[in-house]
DNA sequence: GCAACAAATATTGTCGACAATTACACAAAG
DNA sequence: CTTTGTGTAATTGTCGACAATATTTGTTGC
């Protein structure tokens, strides 16, 4: 299997250096994408011999997804990816409420003007987009995910970043595309993106940050409450 | 060097069955204590004698340390531990700030009956103690950390569990220990925390989460200002 | 047919050696 | 004296083999 092709947006993410790098990268795009299921178990051997490399260059990949919570070992037993449950989605969303709410606080008081700038920029961008698809799109979603990111960043917090960039928008990204969420909010989603940007420009941390937490909960209950009508 | 003796106390903690994991735990306890000094590079070839070990268990190990961000690797480069500095110390308190007030708002929703009463009868005896040294405290500080701990494990909340008792505690006790952080608030700290436990008793969560986060910034904005002093 | 135990198989953990990369020491040039 | 370049030494990354543990298979007894 090649290890040339790089799937991966993350600001956090540093060019791949070292072959453990490199299959890093593919098992973790397999397990975001669903290629790899979720749940499964991991086979060292076999997946060290698809990837033509030792079973130690392996094991240090899985260390990496260890690290940002894409698979679980027990000691002497093995590994397995994570499952998608809908309280894991909930506890994931309510993990998120707390962090980006405090990020964006955050970017209201640390964020450069060049930065919050860059961000109407890209909300402009997005807004166009919306006019010509409305309703769903893969550049909403992106749109979406790029939207917090920046947020995340501008918070100029490395405790914050981490955690959220390193690990948890992984697990985002995994559930969205695996359980198929695709917003149903997209304009609404939209609306609340401008107040947030607003409160930020006028360096309302207050605001932001209860603005953001609004808008992610909004998220999860839209969510609960699909939950809710499959039963 | 023996690998027998537990020095641990979290409550996220499984005994550790394999060679790599007791290293680990040693590691940890000498970074947080001190021993292995902040900041300072770490030999892989040094500690895998030291520890009479191969190297590759020793890797094994660091990439726990790295897990909890208790060391940082560059790739053909080596590791280092995570040194203190002030802004780091603020980072952490953001987002515990955040973290813990977000545990502390479900803790007053998930928490049984028996978890409270558990708490209540933690804090009289944090009570008692304090009656007796008043002042400054081992019992105290870590009193203080078993509090927080209980709150945590009280939201029933994994991604925030894992966080928190997993990776962002042991850079407190780490700052702890090496900025000498005795709290100089002790009797107020207890007040705090009495208010917080009849607050999730009263399964009150939005006051829950504003005394947390309201302690927490209370511990950082005294941190501040002693750092203020010193200049 | 089912349960409990035993042997065989497969998987994970650990080891030591080699390859690739980086850091260091020293010499030569400006 | 500083700086640049080169060669050596040291460190990290990767590999394959062996040891320890878990899982599966097969067998025996009821």
């Amino acid at each position: 299997m090649s290890l040339d092709f790089v799937p991966l947006k993350n600001p956090t993410h540093l060019a791949p250096v070292t072959t453990a790098d490199k299959v890093y990268e593919q098992l973790l795009h397999q397990i975001v994408s669903g290629k790899i299921r979720a749940g499964s178990k991991i086979s060292e051997p076999e997946l060290a011999k698809k990837f033509e490399i030792s079973r130690s260059t392996l094991r240090e990949a899985l260390n990496r997804l260890e690290k940002c919570h894409l698979i679980e070992r027990k000691a002497n037993v093995g590994s397995r990816v994570v499952d998608c449950s809908i309280e894991g989605l909930l506890e994931l969303y309510i993990t998120r409420e707390a962090l980006e709410g405090m990020a964006c606080r955050q970017a209201a008081m640390n964020m450069t003007d060049d930065e919050i700038v860059s961000m109407r920029e890209m909300l402009e961008e997005h807004g166009k987009q919306q006019d010509l698809k409305d309703g769903i799109s893969y550049y909403q979603e992106e749109g979406d995910v790029d939207f917090h990111y920046k947020i995340i960043l501008g918070s100029h917090n490395q405790q914050l970043i981490n955690i959220l960039c390193g690990q948890l928008y992984h697990l985002v990204r995994m559930y969205r595309i695996q359980f198929g969420m695709k917003s149903s909010r997209a304009t609404r989603a939209f609306q609340e993106h401008s107040q947030i940007i607003q409160a930020i420009a006028d360096r309302d941390g207050e605001l932001a940050e209860f603005l953001m937490r609004r808008h992610i909960a909004a998220s999860r209950k839209n969510i609960e409450r699909k939950i809710a009508e499959q039963i």
